[in-house]
RNA sequence: GGGGGGAUACCAGAGCGGUCAAAUGGGGCAGACUGUAAAUCUGUUGGCGAAGCCUUCGGAGGUUCGAAUCCUCCUCCCCCCA
């Protein structure tokens, strides 16, 4: 199978230029996809492109990895309603560094002969000097054409600075900087960029008279109507320390039968026959969510690592399955505080629970887990607050024997979200 | 330059002298049901509390026993005519 059979069936095209699959089976090629150096970390959004290239690469192509350290510095206007906010040079500097950390985990980047390879067009651009760059690349495409593009025509009623508007040139300057350095035909995206793509591909012809290609993913949408890769608590990130493992984990664990069938094509390597199989058993049994593990467990590991894996299911186990109080206490420290890693913690001193203390009063001013008393009362008279797995009464006094491993209390708010006490 | 309308809690939007901590809808949170789902239903959604009290209706003053509601000034938005 191609790669663009591969993608096909995956669902993971919306648009590709005729010609492309052609190219691909009697060349050895490079592609590249960018990614907008916006925060020190990639974030699920940015799986799909990886994605993209991760077949590539098995395709036998040459993945590209261009971050946008120069047009990062501008920012994409592509449907977006509103300027966006200018990053700081050092600021992208220090995102670069991060997002090479990550996609080393992802991507082959040695040992084999198409290696992936990263790339920041800063590197290019921070030498061509304005004048320069308008004699050069600007001649070559009309600002007719430039307007044309749905991108630009979103903007034209709210306004746009020269500066985004140029941006549109300077991403079609790296695919011709590319396609003459690296032997780059093709560029990969979010469909949102084909308009982006396509002035490249257009440039290559009129400077080099050249052809390159363009293929686009479709915009992953929630059948609900939501935004992708996005929790009560913002994105979810690759980066184990703004998104915990078990956090991770939970993400792909919740996601919706019908979403589920659409990203374990998207999101792991799974043949066609074990997915189609995986399906049969969880319409059979869906509420075993056979899908959505799979789908987890495949992804985190991916991302993470299998022992990250591990020790998310067994966070998942205690907090979601038979967890109770006698459980809890049986748990070694270490076990707990893994268990508990991307728990928020809330430190108390040793003074306050010796003496004992309300428990409203623990839960609000004392800890600030609750902003306000009336919160804890109202939750507690609803039965959405557990401590330590188990109910609890307004006027209770919380002292010493509350405490699992000596420091540490389990609060519960609801079924899903969780917080921890820690004695100082 | 002239005329008119508006600013209310997370958002939308009622209220137009006391019964207003402020209707209703959305959103949020929680409960039941369930599959850690969807849908549905229920409760809740300023703070402290036993009652009750305290701070809130763009900002600053004023009228009144009493103001989100009336008056004056200020700030910001929208519409219509030039």
């Amino acid at each position: 199978m191609n790669f663009v059979e591969e993608l096909t069936w995956r669902g993971m095209i919306h648009d590709v230029m005729p010609g492309t699959e052609e190219l691909l089976q009697k060349e050895y090629v490079s592609a590249y996809v960018g990614i907008d150096p916006t925060a020190d970390s990639l974030h699920i959004g940015h799986l799909v492109s990886i994605m993209l290239l991760k077949h590539l690469q098995l395709a036998g192509h040459k993945p590209l990895i261009l971050v946008g350290g120069a047009t990062g510095l501008i920012g994409d206007p592509s449907f977006k309603s509103e300027e966006r906010q200018l990053l700081s040079n050092e600021q992208i500097e220090h995102n670069l560094k991060a997002i090479k950390n990550q996609l080393a985990k992802l991507l082959d980047f040695d040992q084999v002969d198409n290696a992936a390879e990263l790339l920041n067009n800063y590197d290019w651009m921070k030498d061509y000097t304005f004048l320069e760059f308008i004699r050069d690349i600007g001649k070559h495409i009309s600002v007719n054409y430039m307007m044309a593009k749905d991108s630009v025509k979103k903007r034209m009623e709210t306004g746009l600075s020269f500066t985004e508007f140029a941006y549109q040139l300077l991403q079609a300057y790296d695919f011709l900087y590319l396609y003459q350095h690296k032997n780059c035909r093709l560029q990969m995206g979010g469909s949102d960029q084909w308009g982006n793509i396509t002035t490249g591909t257009e440039l290559i012809r009129r400077v080099c008279g050249g052809e390159a290609f363009a293929l686009t993913c479709p915009l992953i949408t929630k059948s609900d109507g939501g935004k992708f890769g996005k929790t009560e608590n913002g994105n979810v990130w690759l980066d184990p320390t703004k998104t915990s493992p078990y956090a991770f984990l939970q993400f792909w664990l919740n996601v919706s039968d019908e979403d589920a069938k659409k990203f374990i094509r998207i999101f792991t390597l799974k043949k066609e026959a074990e997915i189609r199989s995986l399906e049969e058993k969880h319409d059979k049994a869906p509420h075993l969510r056979i899908l959505q593990k799979a789908l987890a467990q495949d992804i985190t590991i991916y991302v993470h690592s299998e022992a990250d894996y591990q020790s998310a299911c067994d966070a998942s186990e205690i907090l979601f399955g038979k967890g109770t109080k006698e459980s809890l206490a049986t748990l070694s420290e270490a076990m707990f505080l893994s268990i508990f890693e991307g728990v928020p913690r809330y430190p108390i001193a040793r003074d306050l629970i010796q003496n004992g203390v309300a428990c409203v009063d623990l839960l609000s001013e004392q800890s600030g887990i609750f902003t306000s008393k009336g919160e804890v009362r109202r939750l507690i008279k609803e039965g959405g607050l557990m401590l330590n797995k188990e109910k609890i009464n307004e006027d209770v006094t919380i002292n010493t024997d509350y405490l699992i491993n000596h420091r540490y209390i389990l609060v519960q708010k609801g079924k899903k979200n969780y917080f921890v006490i820690v004695i100082q």
